[in-house]
DNA sequence: TTGCTCCTCACGTCACGTGAGGTGGC
DNA sequence: TTGCTCCTCACGTCACGTGAGGTGGC
C-alpha cells in the first residue's frame, strides 16, 4: 500500500485529481485511515488509473468513463459510445478546419488592406435558420414587396410570430435586366403549416460568408454590392451560393411598402463563399 | 433605439448574452434607465455585434475579443495574433486526428475481441517526459542492472530525487541473442548537470503506444512481449519506436540488484505504434 | 523538534444557462 | 388590470488548480 503522493507520481496525475477521482467514484484509495483521513492505494489499482486516463484521452468526460467502467456494459453499448464519439471527433475536425479557412480569409484581407478598419468586410459562418419562405419572379428587387406582402399576411392569419430579421436570397446565377428569382424569407420557431405558395424549411449552413453592413437608402445599394463583389474576387473566393439580404433595421413604410429612400435602413449584405 | 430583447433577437444571441457582454464592456447600452435599469441598444451596434461574434466563432475568447477590438492595434499586433490562433487551430485538429486514429484502435480491438477485459490492451498517448538517461551494451535484459546502479548513484551524488517510474527503452531494431543496446531513464524536475555517460534528456511524446500491464516475476515476462506482438500485428499495426518498460511496483532487492522472481513486480510494456 | 505529507473547506476558471423573486410598460 | 419584458442576485456547469489553515509521521 503506498500513499497518495506517491501513487499520483506513479500514475503522472496531479494528487488533487486522485482525490477528485475519489470524490467522483472513479477509483478508490483501497483504505482510508479512520483517524487522519490518509487515502492508501495499491500498485495493482495502476491498470485502471491507465485506462482511465486513457478514456479520458479520447474526450470522454468523468461522468462517462465512470459508465463506461461500470460493470455490466456489453460490447455492442461500448461500442457504441466509442462510435458515438468518433463522430463527434469528426466534427470537431470538419469544425476546426472551417475555422482555419475563415482565420486564413482574415489574415489576407489584413495582408491587403493593412487596416481591419477601412473596409468593414467579415467572414463568418452563418447557422441554418428554420422559417417561412415564398419564392416568385419580380421584375426588379424593389418589387420584392409583392412577396412580403402576401407572407406577412399568411403569418398573420395563422398567429405566427418571426423570430428575427427578414431576409432575401437572390437565387438567379447571372445578373439579370428583368425578371429576379428572388425568395423571401421569414425566420420562426413555431409551426406553420405550408400552403402551394408559402413553405417551410430550413436555410441552409454557410461555412464562410462574406458580409457587409450596408446602412443608407435601398437605392444606393449597389455601391455595397459592387466593393463586395471586387473584395470577394481580389481575395481569391468565388461566391457559392445564393446571395443574402438580412434587413437589419427595416427601412420605414411607404404607402404600406418598403421605402426605397429612407436613409436609416441598414442591411447586411451575406455572400456565401469559398475559395477560387 | 431598441429594447435588449429585440437587439438579442437581431444578433441572434440570448439576453443572457448581452448583458454578460455589458458586464465585460465589450458591448455597452447606448442608454440605460436610470430608474429601471433598462438597457437600450442602437441598431448601428449591429455591425459590432457582428464582428464580436465572428471573432469569437474564431476561438478567441471574450477577453482577446475585447483586446483585439481596442482601439489602437496595429495591424501587425492584429496579424500576430490571428497568426497565434491559427497555430492553435492547427494544434487542435493535430490532436483531434491523434484521437480519432486512437479511438479507431479501440473499436477495432472490440470488435476482435468482443470484450474489453479479456486482454488489457490499451492503447494510450504517452506525453514527453524530462530525466536523466544512461545508454550502454550489456548482454541481457536482466544485466541493465549495471546501468541502473550507476545512474542511481550519479543522481545521489548530485542530490537529485526521481519524480516518476523507472523506465527502460530497447533500442534494438531486431531480436538480439547477446548484447542488447539498453537506454535507462529516470525522470526528474530539478536540474543535472551531464557526464559523459549520463545525459539529461527529454522523451518524445508517443501519439499512439500499445500498452499491457505485466504483473509477476520478471523472468516469465517474455508471455506479455509475445502476446503484445501478437496484438500489434493482429490489429493492424507496426511497431514504429524502441519499446519502453515502466516499472509500477519495483521488484524487490537481491543482493542489491532487482530481483528476477518476485512475483510482485509489475512493469507496464509500452510499444509506440502506427497504422501499418 | 523540524520539515514533509496529508487532510478538509472554499473559491476560481469560462461563457454563459437557469431559476427566484421582483418591477416597469402597454 | 393582465401578461409581457425587463431587472438583479445567486447558483450551476467541468475538471480540476490554488491557496488557507490545520494536523499526522518520520
Amino acid at each position: 500500500m503506498i500513499r497518495i503522493g506517491d501513487f499520483a507520481k506513479l500514475s503522472r496525475v496531479s494528487v488533487k485529481t486522485l482525490r477528485h477521482y475519489d470524490e467522483l467514484g472513479l477509483i478508490k484509495p483501497v483504505r482510508v485511515d479512520e483517524f487522519t483521513g490518509y487515502r492508501y492505494y495499491d500498485y495493482e489499482q495502476y491498470p485502471l488509473m491507465s485506462r482511465i486516463r486513457a478514456l479520458q484521452d479520447l474526450g470522454f468526460s468523468l461522468d462517462e468513463i465512470g459508465r463506461l467502467l461500470s460493470a455490466g456494459l456489453t460490447s455492442e453499448q461500448m461500442q457504441a459510445m466509442l462510435r458515438l464519439r468518433r463522430a463527434e471527433i469528426g466534427q470537431r475536425i470538419a469544425d476546426e478546419e472551417g475555422r482555419l479557412a475563415r482565420l486564413d480569409a482574415w489574415l489576407r484581407q489584413l495582408e491587403r488592406t493593412e487596416t481591419m478598419a477601412e473596409y468593414d468586410v467579415v467572414i463568418k459562418r452563418i447557422p441554418s435558420i428554420r422559417g417561412a419562405s415564398m419564392r416568385g419572379v419580380v421584375p426588379q428587387p424593389p418589387d420584392q414587396n409583392r412577396l412580403w406582402g402576401p407572407l406577412f399576411s399568411y403569418l398573420g392569419a395563422h398567429r405566427v410570430e418571426m423570430s428575427g430579421q427578414c431576409i432575401s436570397l437572390y437565387h438567379d446565377e447571372e445578373y439579370q435586366d428583368k425578371d429576379w428569382d428572388i425568395e423571401v424569407f421569414a425566420p420562426i420557431n413555431d409551426e406553420l403549416p405550408e400552403s402551394p405558395e408559402v413553405s417551410v424549411r430550413e436555410l441552409p449552413v454557410v461555412e464562410a460568408a462574406a458580409c457587409v453592413v450596408y446602412a443608407g437608402p435601398l437605392i444606393t445599394m449597389d455601391e455595397a454590392y459592387a466593393s463586395l463583389s471586387r473584395w470577394v474576387g481580389e481575395n481569391g473566393y468565388r461566391v457559392a451560393g445564393p446571395p443574402r439580404e438580412v434587413v437589419v433595421r427595416p427601412p420605414a413604410l411607404e404607402n404600406g411598402a418598403a421605402s426605397q429612400t429612407d436613409p436609416a435602413s441598414i442591411i447586411e449584405i451575406q455572400f456565401p463563399v469559398v475559395k477560387a
